[in-house]
DNA sequence: CAACTTATTTGATAAATGTCAAAGGAAAAA
DNA sequence: TTTTTCCTTTGACATTTATCAAATAAGTTG
């Protein structure tokens, strides 16, 4: 019996420990802009749900509209949509950072993106119905909110120059110093859908360097 | 002297009402999801400085960070920047719209975007360290900010989307439907570089149709 | 291991786009 | 009006990229 209490506790520390581990690592991402008083942290906390999902997994299905930010603890995530029945990966996501599509939500109809994990990975799932209760509540949660759109702008800004007026080699050179690890993560064929570019073109440029 | 007062009484009835106009024209374009308060509509209001601008007037000069926000009044605006020593138009902006470049504020240095003016313009200008002095003060106009930021997320996406794997001539015929009036209003030169073609392929595909 | 699926490369060819040079046009200035 | 400048088009050609088809490589499953 104390044999078992001692695994009980044991267990529960392991628990703890981990919980605490994960809380820390979704606050540290967000916290060099916006620091969050206990109280915010704690409302943010209690809508959140953490969960571990296969590869494969869909977060956002095709015809859906998204209704929740996903933090990601670990692991890859990609947004991609259909035109002429080929799949655009519109962006990669990985540990340590949000992923969304907010625009579906904000028009209340399906933009046609869909969100699906390239791995194994730890997502924390927030409502916007239930983020948009705390930005009422909250002002430092409403900031928290537009610094982070602002960064995913910024981001994008830096993106379309990276495809506007670019060259195929250079889109694949600029992805490989700014972002190396991803492609050794993810399938060429979905890089080239990045990039803008089919996958022979790709496959070409790598093999004239 | 009747005659006299009658005409300074006509000439600041006048103003009054371009004044009023005005304001109603920029509180206009952003109440359609955020409602100010008297208070924060006078605040922001007293900080921001309006200004007829002519044609080639230049908001952001090369190597300069932006450190206003712009609301266009009238007119329109055309953020560019310099590769290999030619002119990327990145977007343009038009009357009841916002325009800013706010990487170079974020980092603090130059991000090399330009604005200038394509036409004369109304512009009301409101620096970010003012306006983030109001985003502490008004809960309100931070979110505002969040609202402004949010929109200007999905357009990029939406633009990311126009140019991602997509033709010269699709990017054309897309801008065709979504924003004829632009190309009434721009020089070719400018357009083509907005959609990541040389002129020559514009003309060429404007010839075909 | 063999069979099967998925991912990647390669080849031949066509289509799209860029480059360079020059000619028209249109608008602004003298 | 004439000149000048800027804007747009056109031509010839080179380069890049897409398309279609097939082969090879790699990873999975029975």
């Amino acid at each position: 019996m104390h044999c078992f209490d001692a695994w009980v506790s044991y267990f529960y520390y392991i628990w703890v420990m981990a919980t605490t581990i994960q809380k820390t690592s979704f606050f540290e991402s967000i916290s060099p802009f916006v620091k969050l008083s206990p109280e915010s942290r704690q409302a943010l906390l209690s809508l959140m749900r953490k969960e571990s999902l296969p590869k494969g997994h869909v977060l956002v299905p095709c015809g859906e509209i998204c209704r929740n930010v996903y933090y990601i603890e670990k692991g890859l995530a990609r947004t991609f949509y259909l035109r002429d029945g080929k799949e655009v990966t519109e962006r990669f996501k990985a540990e340590n950072s949000f992923t969304c599509s907010m625009s579906g939500h904000v028009t209340n109809t399906p933009d046609g993106r869909q969100i699906e994990l390239l791995e194994q990975s730890v997502i924390w799932s927030l409502p916007y119905t239930e983020l948009e209760k705390l930005y009422d509540r909250f002002h430092e949660i409403e900031r928290l909110g537009r610094y982070l759109i602002t960064q995913e702008m910024i981001e994008l800004h830096q993106r379309l120059s990276e495809i506007q007026f670019i060259s195929a080699h250079e889109r694949y050179n600029t992805l490989l110093t700014s972002n190396p690890s991803l492609l050794q993560r993810v399938p060429l064929g979905l890089i080239s859908s990045y990039l803008g570019i089919t996958q022979e073109t790709l496959s070409r440029i790598r093999a004239k360097i």
